[in-house]
DNA sequence: TACAGTCGGGG
DNA sequence: GTGTACGACTGTA
């Protein structure tokens, strides 16, 4: 390679060069392609060497095997003999270190070494390119970088930094005129823009475009025409990933008409299927996956936590993490933080261990025994209360890991207890001098650097939190109508979902980095502060109405002295000393609910519950309105009747507003049944959780998913099916059936009855159960003739 | 009454 | 590219 000039600019990607098998002794072997955004404003391939390595552990006489048998392969690997660290044990561990010149190469010989020689540990072998590159040269994606060509790579700046220089994104989305699984598309619509770090901004428009999909010839060449035209660096599309890239691939192929998809012509698009995994007790479905090389490709609809950080979170993501954009994107946070975990281990030089894709395993008892131990809930104290403050601690699980040290290596081998009072407090005065915590004061979590002692959790986390921390201060500072307030909610919440997870990560016993002493010293040590900041509320003079994990709901008993957020302080200041972790006002309450069982109103149930902030925003968990399966019909009405109810300026003022609460329930009642509300908003969409025929009673979702499978859709475990319930048979109907719902027979009745448990949770708590008088009961469900002749008001009105 | 199926939550 | 919680609730047999 010849002398180029030296080049700056933005990495947006590095994947390996694509190689072939090289004979012995190939002088020079592919390593690493970089795509750089240059300040020239061009695109360079740049492509650097990188070998890398993997290590092998054993008896003596298995690695000398081992030795000769790579000695005698085709590929050309660098053998060593070394000691290196091992994150659990302080002694060096001898390994024979196995270095290849083309990353290329490494999994298959991989493959070849661990199945001829399946009792050797190994280590550092399965790790992705760019987190390699991101551990070697501390680049990540957008990094800003000064190359070498043809030599090396180094970022310039860090992921930690607060406003990095944003890169003029050049973006090309293209989305169908409907959606595909409901009905066939008849045309794509374009749309080229530069992303300057918002979201479009109509003022760097650079095209707008309609191609019909029929026929075929004129669409890919348009298509072809528009992509080498704009050279998008994101290729942003609606259902690209299941159906428009596979659809416009397969076209190109039948047609002979080539379509630049890639920018990289030395690179075949990947492919990746479907699957369907269990997490946490849920069935996640991920669908089929097209990726793209020297430019990325986003499927809006197949991106993780899209509508609620968008392009923003997932470049906030990929540069924190490490993980090349196209994967950050659809991967959960829990991938992110394991990523950044493996990364920090390379950098301290500890060996990463292979992780096995193991068969399923079952767990044993004692691990279900341990694993009950989780966050402290407390049950509410059900009903109406006004002037309640909610107090949290800030990151608890992650804050505490970070403060505490805790991390697999570090977590003792004694198990840690709520009654073990000790670790606590002295660990605390070992590690940091504790500055007084107030609402909002980020700085308190300032733990000291990571230092030598430091485990590898906390030394991937502090970063994290730090930065989770200055981006909410410096939102705070920003003007409610600062553009910039949306890049900096989408990055904040990136950090949210990645620190929310990472706790899960610790206790995983399949995890890299797992371990159940770790998980259980984090709980321990939250229910103690949990405890604690209860005693230190009482001691001041609160009463705590419900506490949840890392929150407590607390009413002052003085009533009218404490009303404001400052009169807060001392108790916050109390806490954050009695637990040496940082807490702040979440806001205070001008009321709020805590809402019985329904099936016994006796009952508390935790995490049920809806207030309105002194600032008149609502906080709602638990009811009908978060749930994913409620209809938009019914979730949108519950949520108008608590936005009517949120605008009564004291709790005393609340019962005049019942009434045009439930005068706003009548009208859309009226609207359900003059047939005014639009299907869409009656659509009901539960996930799946098994195969179909796994199904003893198939639920409503699975009707609806067997009338999807009898044209042909298959609807995987974990897959959403949106459906409406009607009348006599068949009682649901798929959404995405080719045929139109009759609306004739649309179950109004079964809408008025979502409707009712939805209004119920709003007004009983509150004093409204008079509006919603029992004769309705019956008129539930009424005989089909006798519903005709009802009244369209069945509802009864206030007072009668 | 039993049990099968489904969901939320973190922030 | 990880994870088979836990408990509430609903509908059906």
């Amino acid at each position: 390679m010849g002398k180029e000039k030296e080049l700056e600019g933005w990495l947006l990607d590095v994947y390996a060069a694509p190689a072939e098998i090289p004979p012995v002794g190939e002088p020079s072997l592919p390593g690493v392609v970089a795509w750089l955004l240059g300040d020239d404003g061009l695109r360079h391939r740049l492509e650097m060497p990188f070998p890398v390595t993997f290590y092998a552990a054993g008896p003596p006489g298995e690695l000398r095997a081992l030795w000769r048998f790579l000695r005698q392969g085709s590929t050309r690997v660098d053998l060593q003999r070394q000691e290196r660290r091992e994150l659990f044990s302080l002694q060096p561990l001898t390994v024979l270190a196995v270095q290849v010149q083309a990353p290329a190469l490494l999994s298959d010989l991989f493959r070849k070494v661990s199945t001829t020689f399946p009792d050797l540990t190994y280590f550092d072998s399965d790790i992705s390119l760019p987190l390699a590159c991101a551990a070697r040269w501390g680049v990540f994606p957008l990094a800003r970088c000064r190359v070498h060509p043809g030599e090396s790579l180094a970022a310039v700046d860090s992921p930690w930094d607060l406003k990095p220089p944003v890169p003029p994104l050049s973006v090309l989305s293209i989305e169908p005129d409907c959606d595909p699984e409901h009905a066939p598309p008849r045309e794509l619509r374009l749309r080229a823009w530069t992303h300057r770090g918002a979201s479009e901004d109509p003022s760097t428009r650079l095209g707008m475009y309609r191609l019909t999909l029929q026929p075929a010839r004129p669409l890919l060449i348009n298509l072809a025409a528009i992509l080498k035209r704009h050279d998008p660096d994101l290729l942003l599309t609606s259902w690209g990933d299941n159906w428009l890239l596979p659809m416009l691939i397969e076209r190109s192929q039948e047609l002979g008409l080539p379509l630049p998809l890639n920018r990289d012509p030395n690179c075949e698009i990947a492919h990746r299927p479907e699957r369907s995994y269990v997490s946490y007790g849920q069935v996640i479905y991920r669908d089929r996956q097209v990726h793209l090389f020297g430019r990325w490709h986003i499927d809006r609809h197949n991106a993780t936590l899209w509508d609620d950080y968008t392009l923003e979170g997932v470049l906030e993501s990929a540069r924190v993490t490490g993980l090349p954009v196209q994967t950050a994107a659809r991967t959960s946070p829990g991938t992110g933080i394991s990523s950044m975990q493996i990364v920090t281990a390379l950098r301290m030089q500890v060996l990463v261990p292979w992780r096995k894709a193991e068969p399923e395993r079952f767990k044993q008892a004692d691990d279900l025994f341990s694993a009950d131990q989780g966050g402290l809930v407390y049950q509410p104290l059900i009903g109406l209360h006004a002037n309640v403050g909610m107090i949290d601690f800030t990151s608890m699980y992650p804050g505490i890991m970070v403060r505490f040290n805790i991390s697999p290596e570090t977590a003792g081998a004694r198990p840690h207890r709520a009654d073990e009072l000790a670790p606590l407090e002295s660990q605390a005065a070992e590690t940091v001098a504790l500055a007084p915590a107030y609402p909002g004061s980020w700085q308190t979590m300032a733990a000291p650097p990571p230092g030598e002692g430091d485990g590898l959790v906390p030394r991937t986390l502090s970063p994290l939190l730090h930065k989770r921390l200055e981006l909410k201060a410096y939102l705070g500072n920003l003007p409610g109508w600062d553009p910039r307030r949306d890049i900096y909610k989408a990055r904040a919440s990136a950090h949210k979902w990645l620190l929310v997870t990472c706790f899960g990560y610790l206790g995983y016993r399949n995890a890299r980095f797992g371990r159940i002493e770790a998980h259980e010293a984090v709980t321990a040590y939250g229910r103690e502060a949990l405890l604690r900041a209860k005693e230190v509320c009482e001691d001041f003079g609160f009463s705590v109405l419900h506490m949840y994990v890392d929150g407590l709901w607390v009413k002052p008993e003085a009533a009218g002295e404490i009303t404001r957020p400052a009169d807060y302080q001392s108790l916050l200041t109390a806490i954050s000393e009695h637990t040496h972790l940082p807490i702040s006002l979440d806001g205070i309450f001008r009321w709020v609910a805590f809402l019985p069982s329904r099936q016994d109103g006796r009952v508390p149930v935790p995490n049920r519950y809806f207030g309105v902030f002194q600032d008149g925003s609502l906080k709602v968990r638990g009811i009908e309105v978060r749930r994913h399966d409620t209809p938009p019909f019914i979730a949108r009405t519950q949520m108008e009747m608590l936005e009517i109810l949120a605008q009564a300026p004291t709790v005393e003022a609340l019962p005049e507003y019942l009434p045009r609460a439930f005068n706003h329930l009548q009208r859309r009642l009226q609207a359900l049944r003059r047939g005014a509300v639009p299907l869409p908003d009656l659509l009901a969409s539960l996930k799946l959780s098994r195969e179909l025929e796994q199904y003893r009673t198939p639920s409503p979702a699975a009707r609806a998913a067997r009338q999807l499978q009898q044209i042909g859709k298959e609807v995987r475990p974990g897959q959403r099916v949106r459906f409406l319930y009607l009348r006599g048979e068949p009682d649901v109907h798929a959404w995405d059936l080719p045929e139109e719902p009759d609306v004739r027979r649309i179950d109004i009745a079964m809408y008025e009855k979502l409707m009712r448990r939805a209004a119920e949770s709003v007004l009983l708590p509150l004093g409204g159960g008079k509006l919603l008088a029992p004769p309705l009961q019956h008129s539930l469900f009424p005989p089909r003739q006798r519903r005709q002749k009802l009244p369209a008001v069945q509802l009864v009105e206030k007072g009668s």
